[in-house]
DNA sequence: ATGCGTATAATTGTATACAATTATACGAAA
DNA sequence: TTTCGTATAATTGTATACAATTATACGCAT
């Protein structure tokens, strides 16, 4: 009964010029391309995509929401940027929600859900041992969607995604370490097997480790020396 | 040192259409005017406001982002709405978030801002014994809002000035009970003191605790009714 | 030289025109 | 009657034109 579409949810549609300039705005801030309180003018970059300014001005004000620019009005669009404290906190965000979202996931995951779960582990596993880092990456990124889409919460799914999204391109570098691979896997099966006994807490509590410890790992690989900068300013 | 602009956030920059229209929308949308499913059309709703498609547009492209409206490339954009479950879900994440919040505030607030929070407590009692409902909102609102910004984490402060804003229409009747207007300022009273006292672990409990309390009151005074018809759902 | 005011340029805000896509209506064939 | 295809209308996507605001340059007075 009830007929139910499948729509992939694209984060922004791929095929509008305002999807691909937002897409693309974002990339380069997160990447760096663009320094903080730079000022983004929109003919500029319309000019540079070979776009006009109304789908840039739409991406702008998408990217505001976002928090990765600060508009102001008829001024001018500034990069906030995303710092190495920024990675911090919403790591430490993410552990609480994530945590939350195990829990949730545990109270609600389907049939396939969890079998999509725990195939997703076997073929870590073994992606892990031939170090296929982009399998590995692409199947890390899927155990967490499946988690935020079983926790039956649009609130929670959409707010772990923005998240996710965030420090995907900082978390790239990150899992390219054939150690934390595993770790990570490990973690995720110890997850997957208290999902699927249906305890909660345990689940909730390892989702919250889980989060600490991809963001331990990730400053002792060569985030150390930024953060600890800012680590000043705390 | 370092000239400091207080420059005022406006959550969305009420001078400009577009900023109009979107704060327009949310507020229809989440006081229910438009139905879930619902299809926004552009230009209907440019003339009911009396401007052009274009601030529409970026409206759309902004609520779609917070979540409100769907938009489905080259068809139409289609409210989302907020269910009472998504009411549910955001004070259970904001409960852990808040918590977040007070702990790191422990940690980081400034003199100015624990004087501020000191006085608004102390007024909070004085517009409670009189029962100045529209005082005693606007207090609990900062009161919170001060939290946000002793927390240092932009991030953080983003998020949770998202979720606030997201459920003040549902909390507006909420708090207008003397009695919870008044547990709640006892309990803003805990959260100050443990802040003061600099026991962040002690903060964090309670500010999480608070959120709970908040979102158990809103749901014994009118809210059961409309949530327990999707209770059935989870 | 410095500060101020005005004119000019640059930039953003909004409206409108046009293009592309999608929905709808209607008629013909089965 | 139903189904399909096509033409038409409606709607969104994008580009451009114009208005409003802000930044800059330059001359003048002190």
């Amino acid at each position: 009964m009830g007929t139910e579409y499948d729509v992939k949810k694209e984060v922004s549609d791929k095929y509008s010029l305002r999807g691909r300039v937002f897409s693309k705005l974002r990339e380069d801030i997160l990447s760096g391309k663009y320094k903080e309180q730079e000022e983004l003018r929109e003919v500029a970059i319309g000019e540079e995509l070979g776009v006009s300014r109304t789908p840039v001005r739409e991406a702008f004000r998408q990217l505001e929401l976002e928090g990765l620019i600060q508009i102001i009005p008829n001024k001018g669009a500034y990069v906030t940027g995303i710092t190495p404290k920024d990675v911090r906190d919403i790591y430490m965000m993410r552990s609480l929600l994530e945590g939350l979202c195990a829990r949730w996931a545990t109270e609600n995951i389907s049939e396939e859900k969890m079998e999509e779960m725990e195939e997703n582990i076997y073929l870590s596993e073994f992606h892990a041992q031939k170090g296929h880092y982009e399998q590995l990456a692409e199947l890390d990124n899927r155990f967490h969607e499946i988690m935020y889409e079983s926790c039956n919460s649009k609130m929670l799914e959409h707010t772990l995604r923005d998240f996710h999204q965030y420090v995907l391109q900082v978390r790239k570098k990150n899992l390219a370490s054939i150690q934390r691979g595993k770790a990570s896997n490990h973690e995720h099966k110890l997850i997957m097997e208290a999902i699927k006994e249906k305890d909660a807490s345990k689940a909730e509590q390892l989702a919250n480790t889980h989060m600490i410890n991809a963001y331990q790992n990730m400053i002792n690989h060569g985030f150390e020396n930024t953060i600890e900068d800012h680590e000043k300013k705390l």
